[in-house]
DNA sequence: GCCGTTTTCGGCCCGACTGTTTTCAGTCG
């Protein structure tokens, strides 16, 4: 049982019990105990059988880690298996309808029987709705109008499609006459993965310019909501948009707010209410009178904290490091000299050695391994051992001609399904640089894919592992690892690990980077660039890297190449 | 259900918007 299936477990009770109307904070804590398990890199499976104290977790109490243990012992919990059987399934899919939450849907549960999405169009459709009390013709009409899209709502999108999107509304908000701010909030601002709905914020006296001016984007397809001070839209890409207005000695209290996340804000509330103090979107107060507002770091300095990156406000441990002065000095895309993993025309790539290199070299990089693919990946013109040293002898060509640039021939060779290599060890000990990457078989069973990664970690030519697990971000969950494991073995070798920045694929993912960071695996962020523009995705590497916690000295290519060639553990 | 230097009970963040109400509950972020 996987830390995803565990934490899936805590939500759906959480969904149930609310629909029951229990206690809203006893659901608080089984969702804070799904997102704990959710975010921890050591599997809870092997936890309870090693015995392991569950409730040095935070939130997670004797109660919930007798549940967890019964859970991963037999496979079932009882009260989940009795809700169920009280609440059919259809009726937890009412609760994605937007302004339908538990206790509308338990009264459409309970009063009209009604167990599914559908049961619920034909019901409305029969004006069955409006004649409940409490309910108008308004309700309704909403759910006509939301129901078939709501089997689809909840997608999320990749960081790169809202960035794009928030970025330039964002952008065309602040030139207007009379906004003196504009700037993207949310989990989009944290550079979470993937993003829900997009957040603005923007200072204006008057509301109305900005609100007018969303209103008639070309990127808004229908305004959902409009009052005073918040707007929601829904974009033609159908992700939504909240624009808020705020005043501009607010900015900063605002901007904190609207950034998040829902639990680092929690607990920073509190701590300005166990201070006298209340925090809210317009400032910090006390009693009446603002004390800070205008300014994000002003908020948190009135909390006694220093500012703390966007990316680490997750209630991961990021407001005690504040507290004791141990947030880390994170890395930036400015750090970074070497990209160690993009392709050429000489397997999928559309652009030459030479182009690549001088695009990169452009980009402010001083070295670059060129890393195309190895034969078994066929569909992809993947080279065999002679064509790779023909590409090679290129590859030195150009680094003889080409100045204030150094290129390393790599490979990116293929750990196969009974864990050998794809390449010969006598063509791989050729190489300056081989990325060791699993493309097939990414369903074995978790024995196999470890065995697999493992071989090819213990291997004497491996340098890296390229996109450890596989995942496609939204797509396609990655191969079962023991994460834990291949990060101490790495850590025995001296193998790195990639953090991939296509956004597509961001793997290693925040929690394995913390992990490996933990396992004082060095990391490399590179960007498997298959075209010169693939070389503008290292920012989204770096982010997943900074939400990792990640520090300069914690990411290899931050080092100028000799100091790199000093990590590896041949040669 | 969790938590604790006000500690084993009584708290648990705060405000905007909507629809249905005649003063507020539900939902959302």
């Amino acid at each position: 049982m996987t830390n995803e299936q565990i934490a899936g477990v805590f939500d759906q009770l959480a969904d149930l019990l609310e629909i029951q109307g229990a206690n809203p904070f006893r659901l608080r804590a089984y969702r804070s105990a799904a997102r704990t398990i959710r975010s921890s890199a050591e599997s809870f499976r092997t936890l309870v059988e090693e015995g392991a104290d569950l409730t040095a977790f935070p939130g997670i109490g004797q109660d919930l880690a007798r549940q967890i243990t019964e859970l991963v012992q037999t496979g079932e919990h009882p009260k989940l298996k009795e809700l169920r059987q009280t609440i059919p399934p259809g009726v937890v899919d009412m609760l994605r309808l937007p302004g339908i939450g538990p206790k509308k849907v338990s009264v459409f549960f309970r009063e009209l029987g009604l167990t599914s999405l559908d049961d619920l169009k034909a019901a409305a459709a029969a004006g069955k709705i409006s004649e409940l009390k409490g309910f108008g013709p308004k309700i309704e009409q909403t759910i006509l109008e939301n129901v078939d899209r709501a089997a689809a709502a909840g997608q999320r999108v990749l960081i790169s499609v809202a960035r794009s999107a928030a970025e330039t509304v964002a952008g065309d908000l602040g030139r207007l006459e009379g906004v003196t701010r504009a700037a993207v909030a949310g989990s989009c601002r944290r550079r979470r993965e993937t993003c829900g709905d997009l957040d603005i914020l923007v200072t204006c006296d008057d509301s109305r310019i900005p609100m007018d001016a969303l209103a008639d984007h070309p990127l808004v397809e229908h305004v959902l909501q409009r009052g005073d001070t918040r707007q929601r839209v829904r974009l033609t890409s159908g992700l939504e948009m909240d624009l808020r207005v705020v005043p501009d000695d607010s900015w900063g209290a605002a901007l904190q707010y609207f950034t998040g996340s829902k639990e680092h804000n929690v607990v920073l509330r509190q701590r300005a209410k166990d201070r006298g103090l209340k925090l809210n979107e317009y400032g910090v107060f006390r009693d009446e009178q603002q004390v800070a507002g205008s300014d994000e770091a002003e908020v948190y300095a009135a909390l006694g904290l220093p500012w703390i990156p966007p990316e680490l406000r997750e209630n991961r441990g990021e407001i005690e490091a504040a507290e004791s002065g141990h947030l880390p000095v994170l890395v930036t895309v400015d750090d970074i000299q070497g990209d160690l993993h993009l392709h050429t025309t000489a397997s999928d790539g559309t652009a030459s050695v030479r182009e690549m290199a001088e695009a990169a070299r452009d980009r402010g990089l001083t070295y670059i391994a060129v890393t195309d693919h190895s034969q078994r990946v066929s569909m992809a013109h993947g080279l065999n051992a002679d064509r790779l040293r023909r590409h090679w002898e290129e590859i030195r060509r150009v680094n003889e001609q080409i100045d204030g640039i150094e290129l390393l021939c790599g490979i990116e060779c293929d750990i196969l399904e009974d864990a050998s290599m794809d390449l010969d060890d006598d063509v791989l000990a050729e190489a300056d640089w081989v990325v060791g990457v699993l493309h097939y078989g990414l369903n074995q069973p978790r024995d196999q894919i470890m065995k697999r990664l493992l071989h090819a970690i213990r291997h004497p030519h491996v340098d890296a592992i390229g996109h450890p697990t596989g995942r496609l971000v939204n797509r396609r969950a990655g191969a079962d690892v023991n994460m834990p494991e291949i990060l101490q073995a790495a850590a025995d070798f001296g193998v790195m690990m990639e953090i991939n920045a296509s956004p597509k694929r961001l793997d290693l993912d925040d929690i394995h980077a913390a992990a490996a960071r933990e396992w004082n695996v060095p990391i490399v962020i590179s960007t498997d660039a298959h075209s010169v523009a693939g070389f503008d995705v290292l920012p989204y590497g770096v982010d997943q890297a900074r939400r990792a916690w990640l520090t300069r000295d914690d990411v290899a290519n931050t080092r100028s190449w000799p100091e790199f060639r000093k990590l590896l553990k041949k040669r």
